[in-house]
DNA sequence: TCAAGTAGCTTACGATAAGTAATTTTCAGA
DNA sequence: TCTGAAAATTACTTATCGTAAGCTACTTGA
């Protein structure tokens, strides 16, 4: 249902600011998918193993973390290494990809930052 | 389910990045999910209406696209006015909060002209 | 004046994705 | 042999999405 607009004239819808690109949008829903964006910050911020991450991101089951790297790894963001250890053991590292989203999640850290902070009611809200 | 990653110790997970940061996790939830994206890069490019809105984004459908402004309404990034001529208009706008999140677009729009873009033999791929 | 059309929603409902929990596999160490 | 941890996977429930249709207020055109 995504795939007629998969096809992308190309070139940048980036010149100037047009209402629809197909590049851009395949990479909002890609890195906007549920959890994703945790588990980027997290890998960016030096967590490597499965259960690094799963720790690190609060909320997240197993079941969705696994599937969200196999879906990064496939993208090509993630790369997994199994290390022949005893017992085996699985890295997972960005790529030159993945890298490079930091300015995207630091564009987003900052605009949460100063949109979003605690400062905000809510984070006062009674909750349980 | 997210309630318990929204009590915020407050201030920067940003000046250094941490492995997680609730308000971070806020902002890529909120403008990760599905359509918000484009959405959002459709309104910062120009389109006010409802209709145009809905006409630059293919394949979102009108019961989606309300639910998002209302959304968005919610957090305080859009702005809907309802305009009382004859038919009556609805415009909806960015306000400053939404405004800033230009730079986020734009960095995810960089990342994916560099790294997706449609030359990329990943065009061709099955999907998923 | 009456049928058809448009903008902006809303409702209903089946399909997909996410959440929760339990189970699996493989090895180490006690 | 039993326990435990890591990295999944399976089974099942619930939430979200997609598709289609309907609705209301107004306009246009015949």
């Amino acid at each position: 249902m995504i795939d007629d607009m998969d096809r992308d004239t190309g070139e940048a819808c980036m010149r100037h600011l047009t209402a629809f690109c197909p590049t851009y949008h395949r990479a909002i829903e890609l890195i906007g998918r549920r959890w994703t964006g945790a588990i980027l910050r997290a890998m960016l911020s030096g967590e490597a193993r499965f259960s690094e991450i799963a720790a690190a991101v609060p909320g997240l089951s197993d079941r969705l973390l696994s599937e969200r790297l196999k879906e990064l790894e496939a993208e090509g963001i993630v790369r997994r290494t199994v290390v022949p250890s005893t017992p085996v053991r699985v890295d997972y590292a960005l790529t030159d990809m993945g890298l490079a989203l930091n300015e995207v999640i630091v564009a987003v850290s900052h605009w949460a930052e100063h949109w979003l902070a605690p400062t905000d009611e809510r984070a006062n809200l009674p909750k349980r």
